[in-house]
DNA sequence: GTGAAAGCGCTAACAT
DNA sequence: ATGTTAGCGCTTTCAC
């Protein structure tokens, strides 16, 4: 593999100079310059990222750490980081860890010794230690929809999970629904546990409380729309008719819940735009190396589909 | 962040004791073995994985090129390989290339740049370069599910396509299906048009021509279940029942296929064991240095659901 | 069994 | 405007 200082052999110029010609460095006579650069064609030399990445003070690596690469709300956010950081001459490394407190830590600890200059979480265990051990290692993460936490060192890009379940428990209860229960993938998640509670919140607003389990609802609120679909189904094969004898709302609205035989009505939110300014704002953080408090929120809005009906008395 | 020569000091020994205690080198005495442990133990350390890529000649670090993450068969295959990559002690940079030749070669030279150990392809454009590019840079290639690349330094874990084709045009004859068609999403990918292929190759077996377009078609067979779904999707805005009016058939059986409201008819292969595989491959051959062509053929099988069936006279 | 020293490919003072 | 040099943190001969 080329190295610098074959170009500068070839050049009959230091390797400095070489280096200069590479980083733009202004102070270069254009004879010169003309000359690296022929050299650096000739050769097809690009940098050695490693040893670029232990002199300076930076990898242009970046992690993104999620539960589940499958959940399209998920793949969608990944694309969208792995698009803006390669923009931003960044690569990603992707990590699921499936919400596991064990594989968060180990996943932290290998993040840390590749030295990336930052971590994107796009979920987490509750409670989970990843956050803090990546801060205090000097990495600087944003939380991407996945608010709530309050280190002080954090940079959030979240969902207005609070808003959104306001608007698809009022969308529920204008259709009648008095018993409305939430359902989750499991308990360990943080963003889903995050809903739940916006989810109690919303219908304590109306003077209701969570059903406690579907049995007596008439309406199931999922954490988002993988689950929503996965719900949908089981009950369906149970013989129960969705809307009909029970109304289903997801959140995250995937491309999937538009689908016709799907028609979930769903939260709208912004995976793209979410993931991508993550990026931005790990990268600003990482070049900036001031980890400052940081939380922007997302809007999101209501898709009715049909998926929910007028509650039948 | 604390370095070998902060361990060395704390334990009172030098650098390349340290180094050996931690690379479990057999020729250190137990005392002063455990003394390093103790120290290694008190400070936290852990290896500079960077500094250990420059000096070495391993980033432990695998690259894997995709068009499209959204794709769910795309995305269990990268979550398999991430799982087995970690559990061989390597990363995985994500890259999505969407099938843009001109962003697959930057995408290669970023990761040879990146000095990755490996590539996996799970998905390119036709005629793509990427794999000369890498291989001729040392860098070891498997294609995942993307074979009849000839190359003979690639190694290959594919789908059995053609198997799976004539599975599925039998199927469809069975049904009384003589006028089929097939649709991908776009004609620049190689694993699209290769199924193409195979498609009128297993036409041709039963004396059939593939039917021009959709409009003379009974039945369609898209190129993976995400295009099929799409094209369920598509007619049936435009009033066409599936399968009453119209058959179609998916390939990859991704999880959304078996939604009772969805019910797709597809070839089904195993994403994840491809993932691993290729994951194992490519260590073999990052840890190995030699380049051997290999080809490994998972089998296929035919899932029927309710999106064919016979046609209407 | 342990330590000293060279060097991976690069950047960034510093000298010229 | 260009060259020299000293490391970044590690592994790896090679002496002791």
């Amino acid at each position: 593999m080329t190295t610098l200082l074959d170009v500068a052999r070839k050049a009959g110029v230091s390797k400095s100079t070489v280096s200069n010609v590479v980083r733009g460095v202004e102070f270069v006579s254009s004879e010169t310059r003309v000359r690296v650069e022929l050299a650096i064609a000739a050769t097809g030399y690009r940098p050695n990222e490693i040893a670029r990445a232990l002199r300076g003070r930076s990898t242009t690596a970046i992690g993104i750490v999620l539960p589940d690469l499958r959940n399209p709300f998920h793949a969608e956010m990944t694309v969208a980081a792995e698009r803006a950081a390669n923009r931003l001459g960044y690569a990603l490394l992707a990590a699921n860890t499936e919400c596991d407190p064990e594989l968060e830590e180990e996943t932290g600890r290998a993040l840390i010794a590749r030295r990336v200059d930052g971590v994107i979480i796009g979920g987490i265990s509750l409670g989970s230690h990843l956050p803090k051990l990546l801060l205090d290692h000097g990495i600087p993460v944003t939380l991407a929809s996945l608010g709530d936490h309050k280190d002080p060192r954090l940079s959030i890009v979240d969902t207005d999970d609070r808003g959104g379940m306001d608007v698809i428990v009022r969308h529920l209860f204008d259709l009648g629904h008095r018993k409305m229960a939430f359902v989750s993938q499991s308990l360990q998640e943080h963003a889903g546990e995050r809903r739940r509670l916006a989810f109690s919140q919303s219908l304590l607003q109306l003077g209701l409380r969570p059903a406690r389990s579907r049995q007596g609802a008439t309406a199931i609120v999922a954490h988002n729309d993988m689950h929503a679909i996965a719900v949908m189904d089981e009950l369906e094969r149970q013989g129960i008719r969705v809307p009909a004898d029970l109304s289903i709302v997801g959140f995250d609205d995937i491309p999937l819940a538009a689908h016709r035989r799907i028609g979930l009505t769903t939260i709208r939110s912004d995976a793209t735009a979410i993931g991508g300014r993550a990026v931005e704002l790990i990268v600003k953080a990482a070049q900036s190396g001031n980890l400052q408090s940081t939380r922007e929120v997302f809007a999101t809005s209501l898709v009715v589909r049909s998926s929910t009906g007028r509650v039948m008395v």
